[in-house]
DNA sequence: CTGCTGACTCGTACACCGTACGAGCCGCCC
DNA sequence: GGGCGGCTCGTACGGTGTACGAGTCAGCAG
């Protein structure tokens, strides 16, 4: 469905592209809009906003807004950059921060982020496009807050565990964030881009060892793959343990009956000696022991000598 | 929040505990609960069938709901098993299964579910207590029709190979799937057992190699953290693209203009570089270097020789 | 047969969610 | 002063999971 504004705004489109609207020429003001369709100052507002934002319409201040010059030209549109503003809504970015990092994703609204900062529920959108924006920003927030470590070692290993560990404990301070997180989309984090930098850095000019960029791409986001695939489960982890106020321990010992119950010991015997015993796995060394087994690999893969532990 | 049914069962239960109601004694009847507390049949239902689960009453027909023999003694609940009927719900739970494999998780509503059957929809809560309930019933499925092959290779590592992709294939065929696993707390899937039994059996008996259970433990599940950790890329890549009708290398093209914008190619070579040429990156072919890589690492954990390709 | 039991089905209602739109006010420029 | 665009924020829509209520039904005791 495309909204009110959007389908004014095409028709304006349709009548710049067609030429019935030259460049110079006045568009239909806020007013002759609402007055034209029937609607709102706002929606008005919204649709010269639209046109401006695609290069199509100029505003001339105490005047009104004319079509630019070229407009016509142009057969799809440009689709600029939007603009960001960077310095604003820090704070709705740190309320909902503050949220997601003690109720989860789930309880992060943008009523409840309006509500903790004593504003309007709406004027959020002031700051934020959409409530996906607003994870966005989060995450860069959590990038921008977890800087590397100075110097970075040089050597891959070293530098591929640095890496990894400190987007770990950024991830354990905010469980929410490798939720977040793409692995197929490139995400706009301006303070992310060290990060990948120095991960990609790791791999470049290894000594003898010239690699394609296919090659160190994957070595690079294997590594991240690693920190967020462990890192999705800390959050539900987290709340479930709160939910019910139990630990993943004493909820392992509730259900362990149901689980025997169904395990025969014949056929599987691996799953029955593993609910006899208590386990010493926690996704803090599950995390540990999945990154030096693949550096290890790694080291296999480039020919280098397996690091003793 | 504890519900109306819950406050009245727990209202019997502290009479029982007491000594107020002792063996064999009746306790109030379904109306005699709507008449005292105003409320429904159902609910009075609910707070009976509630104690008949408990094991602290027992129903006779045609009399009513009596005291059971030895209730008075418990000091708490001993909360048996839920009590599950297999066969029925199969229709709902491969129902929400179409669902959910063509709109994703977020699309699957117990409306939706109920439409596409033609039932009401508070009919689906006849077969699922939940819908969490219902998720795990459904990865269970996924379990059910993703066998491992027969006979399974001997060797460890030829195994987790086989163990992992089985489950990655699975994992493609229901984009959902990955998220719905749980990593920190077991769940009761009957069909996925074979695939933790086959996996943990893996890493047992490796000639000469003992190796303890939280070991073993670790190899296993991290073989499954990583077809999973890529897994649950699936789902939101899926969706992004049917949502916006591009495919991820296209809309990869649409925001690279903006990514350029914020990479300085001076601070940020590789990105630079990595921004300027195609990538062949997809989610299978992480999962499958980075199956290589983990199972290479493997290999010298165990001090096994690393296989050619 | 009558009266009472518990079981079952399913419509309604509640408390949430993200956000598009409408009403109205404000500062600016001609 | 009059017309302009921009801004704030309350209301409303279409959605969610599911607890509860109204009512019907089969079975057993007397």
């Amino acid at each position: 469905m495309t909204t009110t504004s959007e389908r004014i705004a095409d028709e304006i489109r349709a009548r710049i592209r067609s030429g019935a609207l030259a460049a110079g020429d006045l568009v239909p003001s806020t007013r002759r809009i609402v007055a034209e369709h029937g609607v709102a100052m706002a929606t008005a507002s919204r649709v010269l906003g639209a046109l401006r934002r695609d290069g199509l319409v100029e505003v001339r201040r105490g005047v009104g807004t004319v079509v630019a010059a070229g407009a016509n030209a142009g057969t799809s549109r440009p689709a600029g950059s939007p603009a960001r503003r960077l310095p604003t809504g820090g704070d709705v970015v740190r309320a909902a921060m503050a949220v997601a990092d003690t109720e989860g994703l789930g309880g992060l609204s943008m009523r409840r982020i309006a509500t903790d900062l004593g504003i309007p529920t709406m004027s959020l959108y002031r700051h934020v496009r959409s409530r996906d924006e607003l994870l966005t920003r989060m995450l860069d927030a959590v990038y921008a807050e977890s800087p590397l470590p100075e110097p970075l070692p040089r050597h891959w290993r070293a530098r591929a565990e640095t890496c990894a560990r400190t987007m770990w404990s950024a991830f354990q301070r905010h469980p929410w964030a490798a939720h977040v997180m793409s692995m197929t989309r490139p995400q706009v984090l301006p303070h992310g881009m060290a990060h990948t930098e120095a991960l990609l850095a790791a791999f470049d000019a290894i000594p003898g060892r010239p690699l394609d960029l296919d090659t160190r791409m994957h070595l690079a986001v294997s590594v991240v793959q690693l920190a967020r695939g462990v890192g999705v489960s800390i959050e539900p982890a987290l709340l479930a343990q709160q939910d019910s106020g139990l630990t993943d321990e004493e909820w392992t010992d509730r259900a362990l009956p149901d689980l025997r119950a169904v395990a025969d010991p014949r056929r599987f015997p691996q799953i029955s000696a593993a609910t006899s015993t208590d386990i010493d796995l926690t996704l803090d060394s599950l995390f540990e022991f999945g990154l030096a087994r693949l550096l290890d690999g790694y080291a296999v893969f480039l020919g280098d000598a397996p690091s003793a532990p």
